[in-house]
DNA sequence: TTGTAGGCGTTATCAT
DNA sequence: ATGATAACGCCTACAA
């Protein structure tokens, strides 16, 4: 059995006092280098660890984030959270991270969770559901800085990282119109989210750009599950004149399409070529990918947002103003 | 701005002492039913929250558990990971996760960080280089309970939840058989493994019950990388006689496997059958999925292994018999 | 350069 | 049934 030694142990046993261990280990400059090197010696013959939840309980801090997302299956927040918690860990921080399936209701009993594990601060991607976010707000004003991703509130300032989904969407429109396509639908994501609007903008300018009109029978929008996706997939196809490229919400959509579709006896429904979000791990697992798909930070994304939450964590009270980070999503080919 | 109040300031605008006050919001039993709720009321109406880094403190708990898994990737984990996570929330305990990436070196700072952050239990699965487990001795030593899931230290007793694989595998061979298979080969997982010898047993028992010989030409080990499973592949095929089923350590061997052959010219080895481990969710979106694939309880796997390990913390130091918990795997037919 | 003393918020023990 | 007090381990202002 391994026993704990605390500082009064080391100060014993070296004939100081614990102030004075405790400031060697420290490293404070008033300490002789004698005296840091002898106790530095025996801490580590000894294996000192100092008490984490003294330390959190004196500094006021217990050195770890909160992080709430949709879900963990997606390999977008996957890669996310393995960002946060990679720069996390590198600043001796600890994530704790929860899913709210989509439910905001469960959404706000993390985040009540959160506030009683007293979490330095929150990352969060709100669920499709969110429309008001006053349980965020309360944190803020306890004092618990949240910094959003992908996903954040609309008509809020507020701290966020997320990818140029507007500049990816226009990109994608340009790519399907230098591939000869003139009639590309786009499968929107939940209307409430930020993040689908500006899909949809880039998807409306990138037509412009091209001269193509506006067709809103070629815009169908899916909640992200696979239903919703096959309804908004067989509007499309029963078109008289049916689109020849789609652009999907993000990969996940793509591949509930086109599995829908391949399950469809209509062999030529095949030939429509898709564009997704994300360019996720699990695509290249696929025998009949996407066309492209709009590759997309995703680790840099979550660490980008827990540095920016540690800022303000650092900062303590002095209010900041709210920042934006925006990555490029880069068109990958992917036939 | 919210402020924090502590058990001092109830007490004061109750008029009542702050020990007075604790002992009313924990339901001490020799407080009168008019203080209790006249204490709890006013806590609700401040939205008091006690300072879980004092109680952390004081109780010499941090009510946070260690998950240290190979990748966050493998949906297999993810699963887990969500069941850890669920029955840590649902006991006030919070999971701090992290991955190893199969490099030992990392698992073993991990597992020091994990002892500095004084989580109070570890839950492991270890990498396929773990040749030896002092680091995880240690903590044991210094009073934090480890339990392994899935792979575990081989010649150590120890806690762990897994997947009875053997039978698993057992049931493969068999199913296979009625199939019309008589050239079953097995591509094994990293040799190190527990859980590769055991599905080699299943595998070797399950040829001796139909009465097929053991051919050791085969039998190819993947280190789990594409690469290396690729070079098992390649030897199974330029076989002369060749296997026409081939059960796979798990899913992703045999997705990359598959997705191999379908590369190479020769279309006759596309008839193959392939047999996993782990029917993951995301086989639903392969066009050409196995055959078949062994559906491990993966979520319950974690939440059971979280329930071990909280028995053991609750234990605190009496010493308890290590505990080996398996849940069967069901053999799904994918196509 | 080192030591002393007080306090962080909560809970447990003991006294009233 | 309630209150006073001490203690958890560490840090830090201040004293020596």
């Amino acid at each position: 059995m391994i026993p704990n030694y605390k500082l009064k142990d080391l100060a014993k046993m070296l004939h100081m006092s614990p102030s004075t261990v405790s400031k060697a280990l420290n490293d404070y400059p008033s300490i002789s280098e004698i005296t840091r090197q002898r106790v530095k010696e025996l801490a580590k013959k000894l294996n000192f660890i100092p008490d984490q939840t003294a330390i959190s309980f004196k500094s006021k801090k217990s050195f770890s984030i909160g992080v709430i997302i949709p879900n963990l299956l997606d390999q977008f927040y996957t890669l996310a959270v393995s960002g946060i918690e990679e720069y996390a860990m590198a600043n001796s921080y600890k994530a704790i991270v929860s899913q709210h399936y989509e439910d905001m209701q469960r959404e706000i009993e993390i985040t009540e969770m959160m506030s009683k594990y007293r979490v330095d601060g929150l990352i969060v991607s709100i669920t499709k559901n969110t429309t008001n976010i006053d349980h965020f707000k309360k944190l803020e004003a306890m004092g618990i800085p949240v910094v959003y991703f992908v996903r954040r509130p609309v008509d809020e300032p507020c701290f966020n990282v997320t990818s140029n989904v507007y500049k990816g969407t226009f990109d994608a429109v340009n790519f399907l119109v230098k591939k000869g396509h003139k009639r590309i639908a786009h499968i929107l994501g939940p209307q409430s989210l930020l993040t689908t609007k500006e899909r949809y903008q880039g998807y409306v300018d990138g037509l412009k750009a091209n001269n193509l009109p506006l067709d809103k029978s070629l815009l169908y929008s899916s909640d992200l599950s696979t239903g919703s996706t096959i309804r908004a997939v067989d509007k499309l196809i029963s078109l008289r004149d049916m689109p020849t490229a789609i652009i999907a919400f993000k990969d996940y959509i793509a591949m509930d399409a086109m599995q829908y579709i391949k399950s469809l006896t209509k062999r030529s429904l095949r030939k429509i070529e898709w564009v997704g979000f994300g360019n996720l791990p699990m695509l290249r697992y696929l025998d009949n990918p996407p066309l492209a798909s709009l590759e997309e930070q995703c680790a840099l994304i979550g660490s980008r947002a827990a540095e920016l939450l540690m800022k303000r964590i650092r900062a303590e009270d002095q209010k900041l103003p709210p920042e934006s980070i925006q990555f490029d999503c880069t068109l990958k080919e992917l036939k």
